[in-house]
DNA sequence: AACGGGACTACAAACGTTTGTACTCCCGGG
DNA sequence: CCCGGGAGTACAAACGTTTGTAGTCCCGTT
């Protein structure tokens, strides 16, 4: 802990009498095969003994790179993604590598403007949490031959590595589950379309609507402006409008569910008594609610570190397939959901 | 968006028909008085037509400097933090300064390897979030000439500047809040007092008590163990089987008065029917909790603002004073507060 | 006995800046 | 007429790496 001036190589060159392109040989795994065995054992010793520690700002001129890649979201203040920003950290700083964080405030110009500012910065790759279906700034940047990684969303242009949760898979549990406790007339409070999560969600309701036999009526169906509360809410006013009966709703997030929840408190109807209620996340606190939110959990922090590891590839052979990762997520069930009074 | 390979100083300089040196002084607003004005303004045009943008890498190995600040945290999922990350990147990423995030999930050794970490990544400075009272890793990284600055907590060692919220005025009025709605027996529940945010709560609450008149009676005072649910939740308990009558409590954090909450659920106590309760921080759902939570609102983005600014004049004249700059919290009254009924 | 070549190592240039120093003008004063 | 000096600019070294190339040594082959 005591202030050590740094040391560089030169000096591990020396205290290993060897030339400091010798030492670098040495040190780099990749080139080491070159050197005397013998050789090798001093320099590692030395650079051991001195503390030696690469000066990385060195490393990245000489190499063309800044060891730093970029995470552009909408908002860190989303309970969503600390989690993956952990992932990401974790797989990332093992590699050296630095994540720099940037929130678009789902502002269009603003994401230019953090894109643009990625790409003056120089960052070596970017994961993106912001992709919509059709997205020309993530064309854009493909061109430019930045390596990418889409987290959460994905973009339906192709080509680009993502990885997301399964979300027909986790909407299936979803709904299964209020079909295992008897509930036939089931709601879903969707989200936009216009980005993937929103789309899949949607569809996979309707898909697994049919094959557990429920019947799929538009008129259980609404869609919320946005991912959040208050759009939530006024869908879910917007569907008790319509007086329709239903005894369950799936809602395409947690946050929308709370809207639901805030609507039901204020109408008076009964949660789970009246109707039952699943989200979509596992947000933090989820638990906390109350009642404790029903709803799926997708594996945020592991989202994160599989993107770090799939961007770290994409970023050592550009060449490399675009993978497109899905994680399995789990139906965790708490109390806004009960088999149906009727 | 368009793949530009990069602009170098020798380009503008080229445009400008001009030497590199000439270039780069005319650049570097602490030089300009250097050159011609003539010169410089050729410089300007040419950089701003080709879009030089500096290589910080190249810049930063001639300066010694990575550009790189530390952000030492327990837990980038505490909800408390994403807000101060965000005030810090605002401040920082405008003086082209980068963020790295390191989490302790309060292990003694993994701070120790992340501040480690972060030496030898040779940042810049470092925020620290997680000072103890007496701290002997912030003794050594002073000692090693570390800029440093403190958020939320501070040491006691002095001489560290700090960024926190005003826990004396808080705690204030926390307590004003229940003693004007007619609470006299006023329970504390409280948080360990080896960190400074616990002991000034601590004492905050036993001098406002004194200069409200109300008795400070030591039956009413538990501690948790931590700043957490379940640590708060045992303290509760032990609070309710002294079996001393009171009608509100403070917690020193909204977590804790979380634990207060399932505690009192779980024993059949209604809030705030039958005691009142307020938290610390308000944190984000902590109006969506059942009751919502009536709290102090720490200004957690402006901590996180401020703290950049201190470390930014710190970084560059190492000699400044050490402010200590405490930011007014704010009350926020919701539901889990109101008269006491006896 | 000479030579090709493998194994290892040293030399030097380069990445893109910043900055100390030296150079060239040109003007005014002695 | 010469010289000191200020203003402006060019030159070159340096930051700490990586890497192409050239050098040395020694062994085995002819």
């Amino acid at each position: 802990m005591v202030t050590q001036q740094p040391i560089t190589l030169r000096d591990v060159a020396r205290a290993a009498e060897v030339h400091p392109s010798t030492a670098s040989r040495a040190l780099n795994v990749e080139t080491r095969p070159l050197v005397n065995d013998g050789t090798v054992a001093r320099v590692l010793a030395a650079a051991e003994a001195l503390g030696y520690e690469p000066n990385s700002l060195a490393r990245g001129l000489k190499l063309n790179r800044t060891f730093q890649v970029g995470f552009v979201l909408p908002d860190l203040t989303n309970p969503l993604f600390p989690p993956m920003v952990r992932g990401l950290e974790d797989s990332l700083n093992g590699a050296k590598y630095t994540v720099v964080i940037a929130n678009t405030d789902n502002d269009a110009d603003k994401e230019r403007s953090v894109l643009d500012a990625m790409l003056r910065r120089r960052v070596d790759g970017l994961v993106l949490a912001t992709a919509r279906r059709h997205d020309p700034a993530i064309d854009g940047l493909r061109e430019a031959g930045m390596p990418l990684v889409l987290v959460n969303r994905t973009t339906e242009d192709g080509g680009v590595p993502s990885v997301t949760g399964d979300d027909h898979a986790g909407i299936g549990m979803a709904l299964r589950h209020l079909v295992e406790l008897g509930h036939r007339r089931i709601a879903y409070v969707g989200a936009p379309t216009s980005v993937s999560t929103g789309l899949a969600r949607y569809q996979a309701f309707v898909s697994w609507a049919r094959s557990e036999g429920i019947e799929v009526d538009a008129d259980l169906m609404v869609s919320a402006d946005w991912f959040q509360e208050d759009p939530g809410a006024n869908a879910f006013r917007e569907l008790l409008e319509r007086d329709v009966s239903f005894t369950a709703v799936v809602a395409a997030n947690d946050l929308i569910a709370l809207g639901c929840y805030d609507v039901a408190t204020e109408q008076g109807i009964s949660v789970p008594g009246e109707v039952s209620i699943v989200g979509y996340n596992d947000m933090p606190f989820a638990d906390k609610l109350s009642p404790p939110l029903t709803t799926v959990h997708v594996p945020v922090y592991e989202i994160g570190r599989r993107a770090a590891d799939l961007l770290l590839e994409t970023i050592d052979q550009p060449t490399s397939m675009a993978d497109a990762i899905r994680l399995r997520p789990e139906l965790i069930v708490r109390g806004s959901t009960q088999p149906p009074v009727s």
